[in-house]
DNA sequence: CGTTGAATTGACACCGTTCAACGACAGTGG
DNA sequence: CCACTGTCGTTGAACGGTGTCAATTCAACG
């Protein structure tokens, strides 16, 4: 990952330890090329508006974004970008978002235009179904949340989204085995779950009393890793990692190894 | 819609209403000769499992079909398919599904082999383009249906659910301004909506005795369609119906109603 | 006419929401 | 240095929506 990211800093972490390896390096080097601006923000920012009419995808380079979709009355997040996601691939196929795109603390993101993503689509037949694989993996992690939402209680639903953030992390080479850190708040978790913040605050109080998982706002630690991923019936075969990279061995041997015999 | 099945008879509703009038003729006979082989199936028939590696996708001719996601104990259905819809075209991209995919009633289904794909992607992006929106056109449902879950109770999602379906079926040329026909159970609608078959009975009985849709397995009927979509808070520009990417205005609510109208 | 899956009903416990306060902490300006 | 301010986190009590358990009725169909 360290050389990966020296050699492409902006674009490295794209599809890591999914399709990344079946990237060719002209590929990878297109890829990087494709990004025509680096922006920044910091502190809570509304990246696209639900409508919006895109002209260029963002792909995140550092920080968190959220995939939002708000009313009169209330607010929810239907989905979470990590370092490495091409966030709003999507908008140039359906030319309009269906939601809005925040993001969150610090963050880094390159701008690639519309038109050079025509020409890939066009001549590069082979990453372009990369690219289509990158948002059909975001499909399959609404539909696991969907299916997370229906069974799981308060809890569970809280031990899922940080379960599955500690793998999306570590899928791209950020955070440990201890953990990681991010700008997400109680009342984010609440509007990710589905559930008052007041009831979020009761269940994160019981994860962390209960010795399973030290959520706050900037750290948060695994203390029980086996038990986290019991509470949230955690599954990775949904992100379609490549079981063998640095995520198998060191998250869960036998994940691992369902996924791979998959 | 009649004289574009009588010259489609398998594909003819794929992307009706949607970007189906941006296809050449040519792109459409292309598309209805990508069909290698049709099947029906009579009741409850898992076509796909979870993990299984595709070979080919399927294109749904007639009938409806759920994306499920099961494990020892419950099950959820985390996705709904009406006729034209290419219901695994993202198997081709993923090679192996993250969920079941099951029949309900009688269907009627296209078999699409995967090396045709292959040819449709590299020498036709334009097709390509509208097969990814396809399955982009999923992933909005899967946000919407996300954010529902977050913020209706139980007779909100169960408006939604069936103004949804409403909107979808009629957009292919199905179902009128009464109401539609399907193989949904009240079992069926808990494992949507997350709850309870008792609590799901109720909140239908509620729905019925105010006199705004009257659901039943085999006929649903749309007593009352704007309180129905008041309780559903239902907003139709996740669907990208027509008028949206080209004129850019089916993200707000007046262009969701013209459509209807029509 | 009996069988079977689907729909229905009632009682009761519990999870999660709501309302209302209070506490912890960092940044800011006097 | 301290008061002020805003954000985030925390707690308690009461209400109500939903799940669970257990039975019963209904409708379709061979």
């Amino acid at each position: 990952m360290r050389e990966e990211l020296a050699q492409f800093p902006m674009t490295g972490r794209f599809l890591a330890s999914r399709l990344r390896h079946a990237m060719t390096a002209l590929e990878k080097e297109l890829l990087e090329s494709l990004v025509d601006d680096v922006r920044e923000t910091n502190g809570y920012t509304k990246i696209l508006s639900r409508g919006d009419f895109c002209e260029y995808s963002t792909i995140l380079i550092k920080g968190f974004m959220t995939r939002v979709i708000e009313d009169e009355t209330d607010r929810s997040i239907v989905g979470l970008q990590v370092p490495g996601d091409f966030v709003d691939l999507h908008g140039f196929a359906l030319k309009r978002l269906d939601h809005d795109l925040c993001a969150l603390g610090y963050t880094q993101f390159g701008i690639v235009p519309h038109e050079r993503l025509r020409d890939v689509l066009e001549n590069e037949p082979h990453l372009a179904r990369l690219f289509w694989f990158g948002t059909l993996l975001d499909a399959s992690i609404h539909r696991e949340w969907l299916s997370k939402m229906a069974r799981l209680r308060a809890v569970g639903r809280i031990a899922h989204v940080i379960t599955e953030l500690w793998y999306r992390l570590r899928m791209v080479g950020l955070g440990n085995s201890s953990g990681f850190t991010t700008p997400f708040t109680q009342v984010d978790l609440a509007h990710i779950c589905g559930l008052s913040e007041i009831h979020v605050n009761r269940s994160v109080r019981d994860l962390r009393e209960g010795e399973v998982v030290d959520f706050r706002r900037g750290r948060i630690t695994i203390l029980n890793a086996d038990r986290l991923k019991e509470m949230a019936r955690f599954n990775p075969a949904y992100l379609y990692g490549e079981g063998g990279l640095e995520v198998g061995s060191a998250l869960n041997k036998e994940a691992g190894e369902r996924q791979m015999a998959k």
